[in-house]
DNA sequence: TATTGTTATACTCTATAACTATA
DNA sequence: TATAGTTATAGAGTATAACAATA
């Protein structure tokens, strides 16, 4: 049977992962002109499509008025126009620049890249095994969070 | 043979996971009055031992100036104490108060639980696929950070 | 009256540069 | 002259609360 030792490894492997990706991002993304909170909100418009502040801010799980600042800073970098929202004037869609679009496919292909940079050596065994372990893993850490916050979003 | 569609499911599993762990982690830690980045601070101390923040600023990879605020908010709060430096008069050493010391020794029961509460729902074949992919995994990642930094820390 | 996004204010993390006290 | 840590300044991300315009 396996013991704490064992699974106090993982966990050091699954921590290390996280700071791993998450320095990584920030580094690529930097090269783009891009924070991590930015390219989230661009990665959601991507998905979405042109949508409202507000819409953003549920999706993100953040709060308005840090939408309206990341939008500023998109905006003021010309990946993200504001217009007015065609029915309600006092709701305004949030678009893709040209650029913006552009910017998304490569955030979108550099994905690509970085998922066979990472599984490219892994054989299929391990990476069954990865794929069936990380599932396992994301369930419990998906209640675990939401259990805190007494099932809201 | 494994598609590129496999490789982008899985990388999104990994993402998910650093997101909810970061998440975790910001949750529990706000409990004790804690952030991120202080509890990192915390727990290289644990590990080293007191010592000068000029040490604490190479290990956690940050400026001194970041230091001296992580350190201000540490004291405010009563986790941690500057001392004079026994033989070097500009120097500070950093030591944990009471309070900081039982508060890593719960961060690293914590530790224990998460461990075993993500980890025993996974059975014994799927745990060791899991710990040798994410070996692999991190092994294409570390080079892939420290790359960037043309290998300086 | 309720909602959308803003201004006002504040806190944390982060960085660089200039400066002080010591080595 | 070099080092340890500070003050000064700046910017990003985050939050709440009060407020404007509109629904």
């Amino acid at each position: 049977m396996r013991g704490a030792e064992q699974h106090g490894t993982a966990l050091g492997q699954v921590l290390e992962l996280a700071d791993l990706m998450n320095d990584d991002m920030t580094q690529s993304l930097a090269r783009e002109g891009l924070t991590v909170a930015r390219a989230n909100l661009l990665w959601e418009l991507h998905h979405r499509g042109p949508c409202t502040q507000g819409v953003l801010a549920q999706a993100l799980g953040v709060s308005p008025r840090n939408i309206t600042g990341l939008v500023d800073g998109l905006v003021a970098t010309c990946f993200v126009t504001r217009e007015p929202h065609p029915t309600d004037r006092r709701a305004t869609l949030v678009s893709f620049t040209e650029q913006g679009g552009r910017t998304v496919s490569q955030m979108a292909e550099g994905h690509r890249q970085l998922a066979d940079l990472l599984f490219s050596g892994v054989s299929d065994t391990q990476f069954e095994g990865l794929v069936e372990g990380l599932g396992a893993v994301l369930a419990r850490l998906r209640e675990e969070v939401s259990e805190v916050n007494g099932g809201r979003p």
